[in-house]
DNA sequence: CCCTATAATGCTCAGATAGAGCATAAATGG
DNA sequence: CCATTTATGCTCTATCTGAGCATTATAGGG
């Protein structure tokens, strides 16, 4: 709805502007691509669709990863970005989108620029999509899989995840001493200081939002795949195995640690946790679902004084026999509450392991 | 640096997830315009630039209504989207963005592309940018003005804003009691239920942050100017006058109510306040600044205990005396927050009126 | 049928935070 | 020296949050 107001500059305003540039522009071929991470939550694990091209002669180009799905813009064919987003989803993996939302739009030419690209400039908008698991049968096209496959030291649901104490931090601290040989002035935080900050190391919080910093820092350190092959072994010689998560396609990855953190930030105040629920659950489903999403185990009474006490839900009537224990009343959804409070959300404060 | 990690979609993929679009898209000439909301507080009023085109002789094709400065984006002259906004917005309004913020990506064809639009269709990009007051008297081009000028109802500084009680409460209401003639079922929240959340009607909250809700709201109801621009005028006969808000070119004031919202939010938990301030300033200073965004004022010495226990700010060790009163510590900001607090901001909540 | 394990659910308590307001200090301008 | 104005220090209370103890209600196995 926020994208139906626009329409094209008018020649004149442009000319007024800026004049020169107009020509420039015309004289390259420039392409919309929208990429969409679409999360359900399967069985108390969060997945995201992915596509393969397994049956392409030429997959090794990229290594046969892991992608999102994507697909071009067409200005003739849809009105707006976000609906040439839900046509093409809808056509290709068969899935109806319900909340949908843009995340983040990247210009083209990042570090391969250099290596002497042709072709048509692409800028690609990366989208967050939110799909109830009830359509995850019916997926035409791609297969699902946990996020947590491609960014285990996001998962906190057991405590501390293993690979963040023997793997990233150590080499974190490595890449961090190195820092004399090349003092960034574009960089003013220190290297430690920027990975005690994301990794929460030496007693400092973590901070489950910042999916994103994470990504790029490791990135940046030449500890994920995709830097190396995007050209950073220079940064450092670390080891190939374990690797740190499985990598993704071109820039994937990024736009899936945008995604997670999104959603682990809006779940806090806005009712999204129920795009991917059923209409009817228990407090200790939904706490589940939440925990999937934002890495760790939360404090079970806390949760549902808070949930139930912010008018989030209301009980059914019913109760759910099989759980292992007592019998849980069923809840559902509380619609009225989008009407009672500005920002209505799971306003959670994970704790601690 | 969030963009610096993305390049083309090579052939093959496109192929394989997609491959009929890809012509469509080929031939259609797309293009990427770049809006920025610059904003700056000056003498305690929250400033954005605008430029005119007072000197075409077609001005009166809008109007002659102000707008926010933009340009298109080139793939061939830049590597990424946030460089290119920095280059034009350099050479055009001689201003040195510090900090930028990507705001949201709108798709071509809006309302009037069933009016037989031909030309390029056009993608913009909006982007929040942040200057601080020492480079304005520099401006090229362009002029600031204050962005309450367009969204009066937003200024809650000295209380509750007049035209809320006299203009628009009333005009909502008249819209709301209409709603039986045609039940949109794509709105399923009543219009009555809408005006009241985001316009706090009856006791509701008001939510300083929806900015960009109350506008759309305003623009749905045919209220706003442009909306009467784009076609909306059988929304309902409303008075022309008194406008509600100076309007905007194109959707420019759409993008301007999602930075005002976006720095709102933000200011909560970045210390991108500082952004706006001197160097050195009295927490007084500082909190007239954060009124001047936020709209509301805020209770003094909680506001001084709230910035001073997050470790926000230090004292200089130096007073300023020309206070009119007691002469006031200076301070500046606390850089090392960053490294201690996950989410350092202004946490204030704008109690009352 | 009784006992045990497992959940669900109810309740309490202490520490931290937020909203308001009172009180005091230190300038400026008569 | 006084009135005015602003800065700054402190207190008090209602709420919220994090943690943990206690009780209730099923299922399953002697």
């Amino acid at each position: 709805m926020a994208e139906a107001n626009v329409r094209r500059f008018p020649r004149e305003a442009q000319t007024s502007f800026r004049p020169e540039v107009r020509m420039e522009t015309d004289k390259a071929s420039l392409e919309i691509g929208l990429n969409a991470a679409i999360v359900a939550v399967l069985d108390n694990e969060p997945v995201v669709l992915i596509v393969r091209e397994d049956d392409e002669k030429n997959a090794q180009s990229m290594g046969q990863q892991d992608g999102l799905p994507f697909g071009p813009f067409s200005p003739v064919a849809h009105r707006t970005l976000e609906s040439g987003l839900r046509a093409w989803v809808a056509e290709q993996a068969g899935l109806d989108l319900g909340y949908v939302e843009q995340l983040y739009s990247f210009g083209d030419r990042g570090r391969h620029a250099e290596l002497g690209d042709v072709g048509p400039h692409v800028v690609s908008i990366g989208y967050l999509a939110l799909s109830g698991a009830h359509q995850i049968d019916e997926t035409k096209q791609g297969s699902w899989r946990s996020w947590y496959h491609y960014f285990p030291w996001e998962d906190w649901r057991k405590g501390r995840p293993e690979i963040l104490t023997s793997e990233i931090e150590p080499r974190l601290r490595k890449w961090a001493a190195e820092t004399s040989a090349a003092p960034n002035p574009n960089r003013p935080i220190a290297r430690y200081d920027r990975a005690k900050m994301c990794f929460g190391l030496d007693g400092a919080a973590w901070d489950e939002e910042k999916v994103l910093d994470r990504y790029e820092l490791l990135y940046e350190a030449g500890l994920v795949d995709e830097a190396r092959r995007d050209g950073r072994e220079a940064a450092g010689q670390w080891p190939q195995f374990p690797r740190l998560g499985a990598p993704m396609r071109f820039d994937h990855r990024r736009i899936l640690a945008t995604a997670i953190g999104r959603v682990r930030a809006k779940i806090k105040y806005r009712p999204v946790i129920f795009e991917l629920m059923p209409p009817e659950f228990t407090l200790f489903e939904l706490q589940r679902t939440v925990e999937a999403i934002l890495g760790p185990h939360l404090h079970k009474q806390n949760f549902r004084r808070l949930v139930e006490g912010a008018g989030l839900v209301e009980p059914t009537g019913e109760v759910k026999t099989r759980t292992g224990g007592r019998p849980a009343k069923l809840y559902r959804f509380r619609k009225e509450v989008l009407l009672e409070r500005p920002a209505p959300g799971v306003r959670v404060k994970p704790g601690r392991v």
